[in-house]
DNA sequence: GCTCATTTCAAACGAACGTTTGAAATTGTT
DNA sequence: AACAATTTCAAACGTTCGTTTGAAATGAGC
């Protein structure tokens, strides 16, 4: 009944003009369309009325296509995820075969997991931006088949640099870094998901997703100051703040 | 028709024991239950028939005491928030008269800034920690009456901090400074909001809220030496790292 | 040109949603 | 005790939701 998962050409794709007349095919359109809906409105407040409408498709589309809802989020999240974290990945191999014996700086190991990351917001000239901030979303989303879908996609990805954060920081105990992993991964997230935030602290940068190379600047030094920074001692009067 | 804002106390709250038998208002028992569901669940997703049979009272009773699931949802909100906030400018503004004519830390102004919402998480037997999750949920949410509702809660506080920050660190630029701040609440919102995250990254920690002191020895060395992160020269080799 | 699988379509399904209503119950005041 | 205001209640409102259905349209292979 359903279609198989082999991706398909749109018709007229022979022609050295990319498009024609014609529009994308049905898959993509929906995608597409749900992919900024999602992020405008999130999961639950975006009905299948609304995605089909955009998308131009008849309501019944997308359970066809996709078989649910649910099943129709985890495609629009995996679309890009996937080889998101697989250039992370790549680009991560590549800088440590570059640098032979001597361990990669925590700079460079950031770069490798935001440079893929900007890359999408930039390159897609659409959606990219859009889906970051979906992303983002989902990250803070509890509904349970999102967190399955987020921790399955993400586990090798994640593990891959943990190791490589654990070269690169050995003073850093164990716990400590997936501590300071943890803030990583909170600032990266916010910064990428998007405006939102800063107008909510009063402050908008509409340079957002366009200069990456201003916003890695920006960013890697602040997480990579807070990665190295030495562990507090016993006795350094955090305690006493709690008083007054 | 509704009632007045003014805070009605239970029935039978002369007794010393403070539960003879009695539940809590309906108000309350509204409160407490959509504070637990929103953040299980999410706003749209939590539906006034689920709040209502769980605080037990009809299903009108939201209608009748809030207006509407919108302003439920607010209510919820600025129930916690408000004390919050206000406590984070007065512990604040404490330090700023204990030190005199000396300018505050970093470290400090950050536990300005987290002790109050330790506090919170740790008093509140009950729906302390919830509450936070429901926050940072609410922080990536898009809907307009949320981001509304969240922008004017937040405006005071931030400016005060943000002259806080500037104060400390007089060598770091006006707008480096503000994506520094984005970065840093990216962080406390992970931090704060919870163990999901954590476990998406195959790390949990049971102990998050109960061991406030060991959070903020760990969370504020990190932001505050990113804080105070040297801006990079232009030439440091980030541009390279865009090849390979 | 016929066949058959794939895709699209209009229509309807039952369920759940936020909200409203008007009467009953409760509470506070005289 | 009697009245008025407040609060609770069961029931229903109209809408919208995700999903299903079966027929019509479309495409490829022979």
């Amino acid at each position: 009944m359903n279609q198989s998962n082999a991706q398909r050409l749109p018709r007229s794709a022979e022609s050295a003009v990319e498009k024609p007349i014609e529009l994308a095919d049905t898959k993509s359109r929906i995608l597409d369309a749900a992919e900024e809906l999602f992020m405008e409105h999130g999961f639950e407040a975006t009905s299948l009325r609304l995605i089909t409408t955009a998308a131009q498709v008849n309501l019944a589309a997308v359970n066809y296509h996709f078989g649910s809802k649910e099943e129709l989020f985890q495609a629009v999240l995996t679309r890009r995820l996937d080889p998101m974290n697989r250039d992370r990945m790549r680009l991560l191999s590549n800088y440590e075969t570059s640098a032979g014996a001597t361990p990669l700086t925590c700079e460079k190991i950031l770069a490798a997991m935001f440079i893929p990351a900007m890359r999408l917001a930039r390159d897609h000239e659409k959606g990219g931006k859009n889906f970051l901030r979906l992303l983002g979303r989902a990250y803070a989303d509890p509904a349970p088949f999102i967190r399955e879908f987020l921790s399955h996609q993400y586990s090798e990805m994640i593990a891959r640099f943990r190791t490589a954060f654990s070269s690169a920081l050995p003073h850093i105990p164990r716990e400590e870094l997936s501590w300071r992993l943890h803030y990583v991964m909170g600032a990266l997230s916010y910064t990428l998901a998007g405006a939102d935030v800063l107008k909510l602290f009063g402050q908008y940068h509409p340079d957002l997703a366009t200069n990456d190379e201003l916003l890695l600047r920006r960013l890697a030094p602040f997480l990579a100051a807070g990665l190295r920074a030495p562990i507090p001692a016993e006795d350094d009067g955090y305690q006493l703040l709690y008083e007054a």
